[in-house]
DNA sequence: CTGTTAGCGCATTCAC
DNA sequence: GTGAATGCGCTAACAG
């Protein structure tokens, strides 16, 4: 079943069937219903293929990130793909699992598919990889890393910012021995995360032990892990910030296996706030990334390919949810409050 | 960049390209390898949509799925795709939403990039779309749905067996008044869950009381809905089963926002066991699907297309993973115990 | 083992 | 507004 066909039974040539499909103006009405109805007797499909090839275009997105299975990418890519829909577009996405092979095979398919522009929400991403898709001009939007320019946009995360919320508010509530859970120190985004919580601890002038800071690695599990070794450290720490939501629900069933309970004898924040985070119990305080919002941006850079008058560069801010996981520290307002004050 | 260029430049024809970047093995290893030195100076990427436009074979395996929010889901297309990648395959993954028009979408795009074969893991397909990939000799993987013939094989869970191990678990305990949240009715899934359900509960003589089955929609907060409405009944179901995990997460969460406690309570038990469950608190006791097994039988059934000595059904057996949301009930064991022993 | 050639199915000129 | 012809980049069949 292929076009000719489809002419052949409308009594056309296969130029206008392909007019019609492509919705060009200069179709008669007429001519076009009775392609329609061909199409349609013949239930014929046109070969994505074959039209890309022809046309040189192929309407498709790539979607490239790095573990389908935490939850905070499936309410991404959904965003994104809805957004593509209705756009006449389809995506294409991959998976990374943070493995540079994999990375590369991901890469690889996206050049081989010829797709019309890449939106890379994963940090880990050699040099090469990126020339790679540059030098071929096609569209690049990244989360969160490398700096905007040519055909690459940036959507840049304040860390800063969300993290800060987060800290001012165990701050506020009284909180003076703050630890966190990282992700895997291999991995970007997992850096920019600690270093924004490094930064506003500074600022608030709490302090910063090395053993209050341990390595999980974005999986419950690790989170999980990591949680008991801070709970091995007597005192436990006041309150716990944790590099991503999935580590704070490890984290949660830590505490939850001791006699301690959260937030009576320890805070605990998340970061991303996934539909999950919600229901937990007790519902996870954490500091929200908007996922619709960052997907809505990915799609419009790599759209908007125009590129004059588009800027390059959109900064997303998280906000501080607050829910059920964070209270005042049980033991009571610290000694150095009036140090915090004059801060 | 095209075959032709590095066929200029290794020295050969594009012929002779093409057999080297499909490993065919007549061709000496020196021009193979001048070939593949060739490719790389040029950064050569094969275009996947003329490779497929010429071959006739598109080397992509469709998977359709329903709601890619859903953990379940995630880890089960992680399974398939790993397993595709292995063998060289591609996949495409499509996301219905439950929405019929976008199900017609999703197979319009399976039949336009003209894949190898289609895996349908959401029940709501209406015979018509089916026909269409049926028609074109398409191989298909059912989950749980229509019947093994001709080109397509399917993959059956045994509700039955899966439900009737968390009952008779309940049972054990002492529970005999047991609720249960269901999925909507309008989907295949969430009835056979609800049958196996009531099956089960007529085969131990237990009551079923219209007003304990209730309705959610597979999502935490249906669930979360659902219980609330169980709530308010007196007394309180002394067990709930809950059609799926995220349904149980809900539920968890309604429970926990009153004064009664899982599982001092009331019981608990979902379905699926996606990671997360391992994590609630209390760590959910559910009904684990092995998503690996199932992405395994269903690459094979597409994969196995000679269809020759291939059985075309595979069933799956569910397994009770006890964690800590089940315990005997409250008020002791009832006073039917005789008659239950007798069963 | 390697080269030549003819499509694959469609989009897109360029005429009419 | 419509048709005929060309080419997209590659594979496959056939020669050699």
């Amino acid at each position: 079943m292929n076009i000719k066909e489809v002419a052949r039974l409308a009594g056309v040539s296969t130029a206008t069937v392909s007019r019609t499909i492509n919705d060009s103006e200069k179709v008669t009405w007429e001519t076009a219903e009775r392609v329609r109805k061909a199409i349609q007797t013949l239930r014929y499909y046109p070969n994505t293929n074959a039209r890309a090839l022809g046309s040189g275009r192929s309407s498709l997105y790539g979607l490239i990130i790095s573990d389908i299975t935490n939850p905070f990418f499936p309410e991404l890519v959904k965003s994104f793909e809805d957004i593509a829909v209705r756009n006449g577009r389809e995506i294409l996405v991959a998976n990374t699992d943070y493995d540079p092979h994999r990375t590369e095979h991901c890469v690889s398919r996206m050049l081989q598919r010829k797709v019309d522009g890449v939106a890379i929400m994963t940090t880990e991403m050699e040099p090469r990889l990126i020339e790679e898709l540059s030098r071929r001009e096609i569209p690049l939007v990244f989360l969160d890393t490398a700096r905007p320019q040519g055909n690459v946009s940036t959507i840049t995360i304040d860390y800063a910012a969300g993290i800060g919320a987060a800290i001012e508010h165990l701050y506020t509530l009284g909180h003076r021995r703050i630890a966190f859970i990282s992700g895997s120190p291999a991995h970007k985004s997992s850096r920019a995360r600690l270093e924004a919580f490094r930064k506003n601890m500074r600022a608030h002038k709490l302090p910063l032990e090395f053993e209050d800071i341990v390595q999980g690695d974005h999986t419950i599990e690790g989170g999980f892990r990591a949680m008991q070794q801070l709970l091995e450290r007597k005192p436990v720490p006041q309150a716990v910030l944790c590099s991503n939501d999935l580590t704070a629900i490890g984290a949660l069933r830590a505490v939850h296996q001791t006699k301690l309970r959260v937030p009576r004898d320890i805070s605990l924040v998340g970061f991303d706030d996934i539909t999950i985070s919600g229901y937990t119990e007790p519902p996870l305080t954490t500091v929200r990334l908007p996922r619709a919002e960052i997907a809505r941006a990915a799609f419009a850079a790599l759209h908007t390919r125009s590129g004059r008058g588009h800027k390059r560069e959109h900064v997303v801010q998280p906000s501080l949810v607050l829910r059920e996981t964070t209270a005042p520290p049980a033991d009571g307002a610290p000694a150095k409050k009036t140090r915090a004050r004059a801060r």
